[in-house]
DNA sequence: GTGAAAGCGCTAACAG
DNA sequence: CTGTTAGCGCTTTCAC
């Protein structure tokens, strides 16, 4: 029913030429007549022709799709990436196909994955929070050409992201020019090296500045909400608590506010929190967010650039590309109290205005 | 390089069997001995075969994939349904592949959206907040099981989508009962029913409390942060100024937020705001915002249920399925001030805290 | 229960 | 410049 599909015997036969010189004709490469491939276009455009993917791929020419996967679409980091790989991909004129491997860090090995790879991508793009090592192992005996995105394992494949040891550095001295000594710090998970690196900035700053690194000071995240308020609340509870909180992202930092505030503490006279990533949210809540910005723009296209280059087999001469990032200053950060850390009654059990993070069964 | 493409033909030789037996050994279907099937799969998961979806997909067979289309992945929304919708897919054993038809809302009628078409998808999911009519009659034209999520046009195509009238009746009354009586409304853009149904409501509830509507209290908007802010600027600005204001989406409460505080007034005391989507920023930011809940898990499902229904052929019984949404009672609405609509001085051109939205060239 | 043949829409390789 | 041949990996149809 409805309408019959457009492949290219139709045109040919309306044109009065072989398919073969459809083909050409529409693919703009070997030598065809001007006018034949005039009118040949002519008839694609009036038929509303669209190429027929399967049948390219299945041919392994290419077919100027790449792929993303991806496995955290609630991120707004990662939301900010794909729509900056968006607008890039769709300057070159190609199409974009996000693949969600949702579910768990194991996920995805042969689903979807599998399929992804059997040439409907000429490349991927890999924004994975979470990846396991087998999965990547997976991924560099692959053929197909790929590239890590912002998140990354130890690995020989390519590699475009964010500094993260330079930028929290700098907010770890940002805050010691405020005159904090005891700055606490909430690290995220391990599933990628970023949480690492930014604790690492950490101590080197603190390092540099001559004080000793306090691993009472160092609180396990999960990069949620809820572990920041977890963390944070065990921070400021402790004896000697700190008076300024950086946590390696932003999420974590609203729940490392919402524990101060359920601690009946002031935000930023009695505590500064720092965070990272500079996503919207941190903008819109008052006072704002002091964090640090990823060059996610410059990320994504360079990400872009990169599997191009892998796609037409100039394979890599650079396999890591590192874009440095910048600290934004905002409202949640002030000069430290003149209080020596006192012992801090611990919150109820759940802060107001904590958000449960959604837990699936399962 | 690398891995050789496992294919049907590989595990056949492997099996010493044609590569038939094989194929409907994996797929389960046709006579096979249990014998031959249980080593032909034994072969395949060893060897990580995983077929090529390009060459059963040229054969027209089901491919077990579903696409989304969609059109805007910065929407909290739009990703909360994405999310549903993975899961529901997945637990189907199908997969799932986004295409975004990012751009303007003429965009991808042959591009990317024609590559789907030709096979990929078993079906598509539409979720385009701002989708043409031009857009629309092509896929209406094409015969590819299609449901529309959440967001429509008049359509014969099926819809699954969140009540909007009644819970913007129910927001209405809400203020209505908290005193207020001059009640300003920020509609959306036009692109989709969603503003539409939900000022249809508002107007039908003020109707029933016997209040004539005034079209000075109506102010246009675009969804977006900036549109309510400046929708909000102008209501209170004028004479007669409401006491309440309700944006059709939670961003521009947001903007309309940020516009009372920008004219020095105080938000829930002096004005009550309301919004509709309850975006997770809505109860994140203090004081907490009233909305409106549509179950969007609900939804997700029922769309996918609805378009596994089209694919296998049972086509459509119900053409629209709607599921009630929910009224979120927090912090931001409070009973009306004493005080008459005073006229209030304009703030200054940009608020303070409002972000501007990205503008990109091009 | 299994196999052989044909063909999906397209393009690379080689004619003409 | 254009056409012919062959074949990608798979499934459908029909034979054994």
């Amino acid at each position: 029913m409805k309408t019959p599909p457009v492949t290219l015997i139709t045109i040919a036969e309306k044109a009065g030429v072989s398919v073969m010189t459809v083909s050409r004709a529409l693919n703009g490469e070997g030598a065809v007549a001007e006018k034949t491939r005039a009118k040949v276009r002519a008839i694609a455009a009036e038929l509303g022709y669209s190429p027929n993917l399967s049948a390219k791929m299945m041919k392994g020419s290419r077919t100027n799709v790449i792929g993303i996967l991806v496995n955290d679409l609630q991120s707004a980091v990662i939301n900010e990436i794909i729509g900056a790989v968006s607008g890039a991909v769709r300057r070159l004129e190609m199409d974009l196909v996000i693949y969600n491997s949702i579910g768990g860090v194991d996920d995805a090995p042969n689903r979807g994955l599998g399929h992804m790879l059997q040439g409907l991508c000429d490349g991927l793009l890999l924004i994975l929070p979470r990846i396991s090592d087998v999965h990547l192992r997976q991924l560099e005996q692959r053929d197909l050409p790929v590239v890590l995105v912002n998140y990354w394992r130890p690995t020989q494949l390519p590699v475009v992201r964010g500094g993260n040891g330079d930028a929290a550095a700098a907010v770890t001295r940002h805050l010691l020019q405020l005159g904090h000594r005891r700055i606490g710090f909430i690290a995220g998970s391990a599933f990628t090296g970023q949480s690492q690196e930014r604790q690492r900035g950490y101590e080197d700053a603190l390092e540099g500045a001559g004080i000793a690194i306090d691993p009472a000071l160092i609180a396990p995240g999960d990069f949620g909400r809820r572990s920041g308020y977890e963390a944070a609340c065990a921070l400021l509870t402790a004896a000697d608590a700190p008076t300024a909180i950086f946590a390696a992202n932003d999420e974590m930092a609203f729940g490392a506010i919402d524990a101060v505030r359920a601690c009946g503490l002031r935000m930023p006279q009695d505590v500064s929190v720092v965070g990272f990533d500079d996503i919207p949210a941190a903008a819109h809540v008052h006072p704002g967010l002091t964090t640090v910005r990823q060059p996610l723009a410059a990320i994504s296209e360079a990400a872009v650039r990169e599997l191009l280059l892998r796609i037409s087999g100039a394979g890599g001469e650079q396999q890591r590309v590192e874009f440095p990032s910048e600290l934004v200053l905002r409202e949640s950060t002030a000069k430290a109290p003149r209080r020596a850390g006192t012992a801090i009654q611990p919150p109820a059990p759940a802060g107001a205005g904590t958000r449960k993070r959604a837990t699936r069964k399962g």
